[in-house]
DNA sequence: GGGGGCCTCCACCGATCGGTGGAGTCGACG
DNA sequence: CGTCGACTCCACCGATCGGTGGAGGCCCCC
């Protein structure tokens, strides 16, 4: 018997797993949790095989919740559900330790047979979520984002000029231009509009 | 008895719903569908009392198939769900004809309630989609951009300069600037970054 | 026929941005 | 202890952008 418990913030979606999950012969949903925190509490409580989680939580996160509960509590897998296929949430969940990703769109067997995979000890990908991380791989850029080049292109996301974003973070309009032009150059793009959308289209924003 | 059919395009919120409302009594859930053209053609075969339906699908968004249903039969009311507050479809579907509007993240009862209500011929708004039709019924500026002001505003967020959009869409520079100024005082901003991801925010891109 | 959008174009200006080519401090990691 | 990455700053330049203040043509609707 799998004995499971499902993290999800949307009482929709977590009754959906629920009732897929539980009427199959081998599972036994043992709990259920509304948001990050609650999650890696009752996985502590009750010491399931599996956590079915969402994400994107309140709370806690998807990738700070799995990083606590494979600490915690080495017998316990993660399988991680999500909404999109571009989810820049997808690498952090598997450093973190997520043995599993799929997507909320997948038919429920693919569920089913991603938590029995997991369970087993397998890891369960989605097609398209596998498809992103060869991407990725590939990718000679990893086009990672320093914490004050993100500060910076938030910034500019909000419409702030080069010497207002200097103002607001407390640094010189030279020092604001010099994150710039990193980012660009991380991103390939040669403009600050461009780099914000596809910073957009890459979850980095 | 209430006749439900429930459309989303995500296996596990279907079965969510399926799981939350059949157990209900006065409710059946008497299909389901996994994209917009599949509701707005199960909904003419099976003529439900009301379509439980996610606002964003492959096929038909929520709103599209929101209009049909309601062009087609008048004895089906519609409720939409959604992820999101702040989702720039909430206006289209509501007048598309939609009846109700609650966000995923509602409790059972909540969703439960929603049914009835609807069914009754009331209308039934999560409190913070209440609080956002407020706010836009008080906004000034509708801010709807015309076709040409679209196609600018779409290539500034390639990464364009003004140049480069006077050539693909063979106008002069001027010209560009001309539609990329009256976009900025519709939507009330100083820049083209902030006028790109005020847009995507409302869906207008 | 007379508005009223919408689209097109022009000239001109100051402000801002993109880019170059540096340099220094600091903490982390091996 | 050396090195590397992240962060900070400077001066300078040409290109681009934001903004002003026009103008005319087109089409649709009243």
């Amino acid at each position: 018997m799998i004995r499971v418990l499902v993290a999800d913030d949307h009482a929709v979606v977590r009754a959906g797993i629920v009732a897929l999950l539980d009427d199959v012969d081998g599972i036994e949903v043992v709990g259920q949790a509304a948001d990050g925190l609650a999650a890696v509490e009752e996985a502590r409580r009750l010491r399931p095989d599996l956590v079915v989680m969402d994400v994107r939580m309140p709370g806690a996160t998807g990738d700070v919740a799995t990083a606590r509960i494979r600490a915690e509590l080495p017998g316990t897998r993660v399988l991680i559900l999500t909404t999109y296929e571009s989810d820049s949430t997808i690498i952090a969940a598997i450093e973190a330790g997520a043995s599993g990703y799929l997507l909320k769109a997948a038919p429920a067997e693919e569920l089913i047979e991603g938590v029995r995979s997991v369970a087993r000890g397998e890891t369960a990908l989605s097609p398209a979520i596998a498809a992103q991380l060869v991407a990725r791989l590939r990718a000679p850029a990893p086009a990672e984002l320093t914490p004050r080049e993100l500060d910076v292109l938030r910034l500019v996301a909000a419409g702030c000029s080069n010497r207002v974003i200097g103002e607001r973070l407390f640094i010189g309009e030279a020092t604001v231009k010099s994150h710039l032009l990193r980012v660009f150059e991380k991103l390939g793009v040669h403009d600050r509009t461009r780099a914000v959308t596809l910073a957009m289209e890459r979850g980095l924003l």
